[in-house]
DNA sequence: ATCTAAACTGAATTCGTCTCAGTTTGCTTC
DNA sequence: GAAGCAAACTGAGACGAATTCAGTTTAGAT
């Protein structure tokens, strides 16, 4: 599962849709979505506008991409993190940790999905824009299940003393995503220091047994 | 401070600014900002398109006007909830259910202020628009100032043993305030259920000595 | 050298927001 | 009960950004 990826399996060499990505997440990020000129990204990639259409059915397809890649890359991340874990309160403060794993471009990404999860609520007019909209529920869906199921083994163990899995497992993630909103790179926080604390903080909301050893 | 007012002190009585106002809430939070046209909202409130330029500069600056009175109203709910507060558990306890005293449309409304929040990021071109936009800003600082007044008064008591005031703040109203994004009235739970539920998962977080007791 | 599909382009279209140049409405004052 | 006035409103059209159209160029395979 690579970072920039989409439809076609074998990306033609001289394919410019994994430079219009970066580059869309760059200004989507920095300026915001509504503010970003569809033209301007064209601009910059280096191409006129019309060729953007060849990648994306529209701004909004390009949006729900990057934001679908950014969620799948999540469930990689949770993934990866979690699946040595030894027990509930070492695998939540890995999962955690996992989500501040981010360059400076990936904190642009999450901001951006952030900003735009309600775009998934509704229904979308053209084909590719609702097919990458269905991919991100289905994938927000997934998050929310392997959070939950994190949290229930930790009751089931009785690491972790809280009544609602579910309820539980959106608490966490909204305390780690807030993060995304006031996180800015070179800002008063580095990720590890965040990272640390969003650990302690979340070990506290499970009201687990063991808080996460300090780094 | 009530629900809907603006700029004219003295509203004309028959004036449509409150209906256009309850209008939009309905439609932006419902079918989202963007997805919405500003004519229907006219087509709603029965008056033509153009009469809406009347009372807004633009179909932003009714946004922010929007999002600037549920911050306003959550400015006022918060001070009125922990004024008579004992502690600072009861405090905790009584902000956080500040929040949740919601219609449906507050809910609406609170949900439209979350999904648009990255919109006080950036300068705005016209007058009005900036002008509810520094608005927004400064009522969201106040916010988040009053919220690390009442953690920081808590550290100080010993009732709450967390390091970061500030950072605990965001943490708490990043708890709170990401129930909008899946509350919808009717659904599995109640406001009343979420208040009992979050104002524990808040005391946990603060690793407050005392847990509040269950309605 | 030819063929093909991907990559690309400038000109024109669409559509929603917004401006303009006024008109109507209801209240106040004489 | 007519004149004056500001708020409320309107239809016609301008504007700007996304998108479509009708092709042209490019790079690599045969």
């Amino acid at each position: 599962m690579s970072t920039v990826d989409n439809a076609p399996r074998t990306e033609s060499p001289r394919s410019k849709r994994a430079v219009i990505i970066a580059t869309a997440i760059d200004r989507f990020g920095e300026e915001g979505f509504e503010h970003t000129k569809w033209a301007t990204i064209a601009d910059d990639v280096g191409i006129g506008q019309t060729a953007l259409y060849h990648y994306f059915e529209s701004k909004v397809h390009c949006l729900l991409t990057i934001m679908r890649l950014e969620l799948s890359n999540s469930v990689e991340r949770f993934r990866a993190a979690t699946e040595s874990a030894p027990d509930s309160a070492a695998a939540l403060t890995a999962a955690v940790a996992s989500a501040y794993e981010a360059s400076p471009r990936d904190a642009l990404q999450r901001r951006i999905l952030q900003n735009h999860m309600d775009l998934l609520a509704t229904k979308r007019p053209s084909k590719k824009e609702e097919e990458e909209r269905l991919l991100c529920r289905s994938l927000v869906q997934e998050i929310e299940h392997n959070w939950t199921g994190l949290v229930q083994k930790g009751i089931d163990d009785g690491a972790f003393r809280v009544d609602d899995a579910l309820l539980t497992a959106r608490m966490l993630l909204a305390l780690v995503v807030g993060v995304w909103r006031w996180y800015r790179p070179g800002g008063e926080m580095t990720l590890e220091q965040i990272t640390e604390v969003m650990a302690e903080a979340a070990a506290r909301l499970v009201d687990s047994a063991e808080v996460p050893a300090r780094t």
